[in-house]
DNA sequence: TCTGGGGTCCTAGGACCC
DNA sequence: TCTGGGGTCCTAGGACCC
């Protein structure tokens, strides 16, 4: 979906059509900011530069999606809104309205589901679609099928997307780029030396800020250089599996199948705070957010229908490095107190001396509910057990030091 | 002006078992 | 007294993606 966020609330909003438009999580809804700075709703879409306090509206909150006018003033997804607000101080901030981007992320998924129902779930704005055997789906080499799902998409919600079509998801994915916003790209096997070659290795699906050092380093830029390697460098310089990856990836190879479901590993939640806590100065504080997060997993496992046999905790420190600690229990829960006193125990066992800025509680080893093997308390793994003779009643468990 | 939240997958070491 | 492999599970960290 092309800038899907913003997209969603042009749609509500239309006279922001053509202005720069930041879509972000700041910790207040623009109408109670504006409410408390102006008092009335009808200054909602006052520019970031002249929200009173601004720090405290859009506090220590990103980018999620900028409009393509905010784009111009080199703003973009994951940037700090602080940072955005002092590059385009025009620009309208507006927090993002999860149960609307929901809402039209499962109206547009459903109506290519009812085209072309070999669909994979790619998060909340992008999809893989199986073409192969849709009726039409190889007529124009398939733009006919990729033109009629755009027009029933934009039928249904008002919100266009941009479609790439080859023969594997590795080389769809870096079609659907070519030709954004609205766009259609066709890519073909033999397309590989004249369109995929030229792109720089970053705009594989799979090399990141990290490979993509290493590999400028090695003084490979582009996805042809990428190919020209001998494999068996990748490999000494990447390990067996990526080395392999890399190699098969810059010749446009990949044979991963169209996953259409799939069961979940993990749920977690997290959150960063408003200022950096101290686990003694601000016990109170975190404990209560600790709790919080405890039972907001609890109560999506719950929701969901999944229980959960490993707990875990997740710190980020104010210098941003990120602790973990995970505890696999002898058996499965979703009870938000078990929880609660395994996420604990993982408290214990890491440092607490620097300040934090930010705690998760994480779910793993999940299991459908009804699917988790009985009486299994009666046998625990060895490490578990003994967790579980170190357990101390919730009441007086002392989750941050004195 | 510091940098969100929710995920998946991989690696590597150690415990433990056969 | 010295010394095998193979396999699974658990844990911590990290890369990457939307």
């Amino acid at each position: 979906m092309d800038a899907f966020f913003a997209s969603v609330e042009l749609l509500r909003y239309p006279q922001l059509k053509g202005l720069p438009v930041v879509i972000g999580g700041g910790r207040r809804t623009v109408d109670e900011a504006l409410m408390a700075s102006h008092g009335e709703r009808a200054l909602r879409f006052i520019p970031v530069a002249e929200f009173p306090l601004l720090k405290d509206y859009v506090g220590r909150g990103v980018i999620t999606t900028a409009t393509y006018a905010a784009r111009q003033f080199d703003i973009g997804s994951a940037m700090g809104l602080m940072k955005a607000a002092k590059l385009c101080p025009q620009a309208i901030v507006l927090p993002v309205d999860f149960d609307e981007i929901r809402r039209f992320s499962r109206l547009f998924k459903s109506t290519i589901a009812e085209v072309a129902p070999l669909m994979q779930d790619r998060g909340i704005d992008e999809v893989y679609i199986d073409f192969t055997d849709v009726p039409g789906g190889q007529r124009e080499g398939g733009r006919a099928l990729a033109r009629l799902i755009q027009r029933a998409i934009f039928e249904k919600t008002g919100l266009t997307c941009s479609i790439g079509v080859a023969p594997n998801k590795l080389l769809a994915k870096m079609a659907s780029e070519f030709d954004k916003p609205n766009g259609i790209s066709i890519v073909h096997e033999a397309d590989l030396q004249g369109r995929i070659w030229p792109l720089n290795v970053r705009k594989i699906n799979g090399i990141g800020p990290k490979a993509g050092e290493k590999l400028a380093a090695l003084g490979i830029q582009t996805i042809g250089e990428l190919a020209a390697q001998d494999r068996q460098l990748l490999v000494k310089q990447f390990g067996k599996a990526s080395g392999a990856w890399m190699h098969e990836v810059a010749w446009g190879r990949d044979d991963s199948p169209v996953v259409l479901q799939s069961e979940p590993v993990s749920m977690s939640r997290e959150t960063t705070f408003e200022r950096d806590l101290h686990a003694v100065r601000d016990k109170a504080e975190l404990g209560a957010i600790f709790t919080r997060l405890c039972e907001q997993v609890a109560s999506d496992l719950q929701r969901k229908g999944y229980v959960a046999r490993t707990i875990g905790i997740k710190l980020r420190y104010d210098d941003f490095r990120i602790a973990t600690r995970d505890q696999t229990a002898p058996a499965h829960t979703d009870d938000a107190r078990t929880i609660r006193q395994i996420a604990g125990q993982c408290l214990k066992r890491v440092p607490l001396e620097q300040r934090l800025r930010l705690l998760g509680v994480r779910a793993g080893a999940l299991v459908k509910s009804g699917e988790a093997p009985v009486h299994e308390q009666n046998r625990p793994s060895a490490q578990a057990g003994r967790a579980q003779a170190a357990t101390e009643t919730l009441a007086s468990y002392p989750l941050f030091p004195s």
